[in-house]
DNA sequence: CCAGATATGTAGTGTTCACTACAGATGTGG
DNA sequence: CCACATCTGTAGTGAACACTACATATCTGG
């Protein structure tokens, strides 16, 4: 039996523009025209390769937090508590604001809220974001057994902080910020860990 | 001539209701249909008040930020500028996990992205959320005059950054993050604007 | 109590949406 | 070269959307 015929378009490419359209209008306000004129192909090929709308959605995200994890490696391999934090805000202010992408996270301006039927779509988001910051917690949690940050510090808490730092400079991004008013943000966000960080005697 | 037939609803109770669909779907998901049953009146009755669904939001926003500009005011009130930073960020805590209210900020949830046709919503939203970083910018502009503030403090960046803290901490409240979770991250958000404080010799 | 004005409820309007039926095209295995 | 399987483009489908026409109801001013 033959293996039918082979798709016309490749399937990464196509997710980029569609990660685009999403990360511009949200999940509600990207419709499906114009995922396929971004995608340049036909309603039909994209629900043969993607299942539906909110396939689509997850796989552009399973594309965008592939590559974002990838970064965050890199961010948690600094050297010390307030590096990683300074590393990862300072890398989030540009990133939110590289004109070769829409501003902001596609990880926020994807959907906060959503109307019905498509209520999963923000809980999808919210369990991406919150892997990148069980990601920082546990490289806090080294960081105090290390010492490095005081005893009396608490990681989960701060590493949520420096994620809630890290979702509101995305939605000043996208409402305009430019890269060097997230910097300040970032430079003044790096501070409260380095409140928490032992003192380098 | 006669005056016509007096309205049988509320106007202000009825944008409360309006407020809660559009606090809770977003300005895209929140339908119509919703919207008239929540405020308990009818499709014309909604357009002969407010003229469209747009208007309709902005006038649930002019009701939103009248009383969040009220208690900024309690805000920029307290003696210094890290107590204004903590009674701020603090309350915003409180505030958005509010049973009594959808979980997060409207001014966030009301829509970061918007399809086609509702690009000056997210704008509108932008611009509201600036008024109150404005608030905060001159308060720490008087901070610093005050000597509260250190000579090197940039009170611009140190009101945009609480700003932010803010705009992250709705989005976690609107994802699950619970009360006592946000506490934490307001804890360690002050800290940096401690930072930024004069020393109390 | 009548004329003008505005509000209300019913029942739609056209448009846009996500999604798909179908026929033709293009591949593989025998 | 044929049976079969999968993809592609055209052209729709029903449903949901924001919004409204219209008849009726309820007020004020004279």
């Amino acid at each position: 039996m033959g293996m039918g015929r082979p798709r016309e378009f490749d399937a990464e490419m196509a997710l980029d523009q569609a990660m685009e359209v999403f990360w511009r209008h949200g999940y509600e306000g990207a419709t499906i025209a114009q995922l396929t004129e971004a995608m340049g192909i036909n309603p039909p090929s994209l629900y043969a390769c993607f299942g539906n709308k909110e396939g689509l959605l997850k796989a552009a995200l399973d594309r965008y937090t592939k590559l974002r994890n990838i970064w965050m490696e890199e961010v948690v391999a600094a050297p010390t508590a307030r590096a990683v934090a300074k590393r990862m805000l300072m890398g989030i202010a540009d990133k939110q604001t590289d004109p070769a992408n829409p501003p902001g996270c596609l990880l926020v301006q994807g959907g906060i809220a959503c109307g019905t039927g498509s209520e999963n779509v923000p809980f999808e988001l919210a369990a991406r974001r919150a892997q990148n910051e069980d990601q920082l917690r546990d490289r806090f949690i080294r960081a105090k057994a290390e010492g490095d940050l005081k005893p009396t510090s608490d990681p989960a808490a701060l590493a949520r902080y420096v994620s809630a730092v890290s979702v509101g400079m995305g939605v000043m991004a996208s409402s305009g910020a430019d890269r060097e008013a997230l910097r300040q943000v970032a430079d003044v966000a790096v501070q409260a860990v380095e409140a928490q960080s032992a003192d380098k005697t």
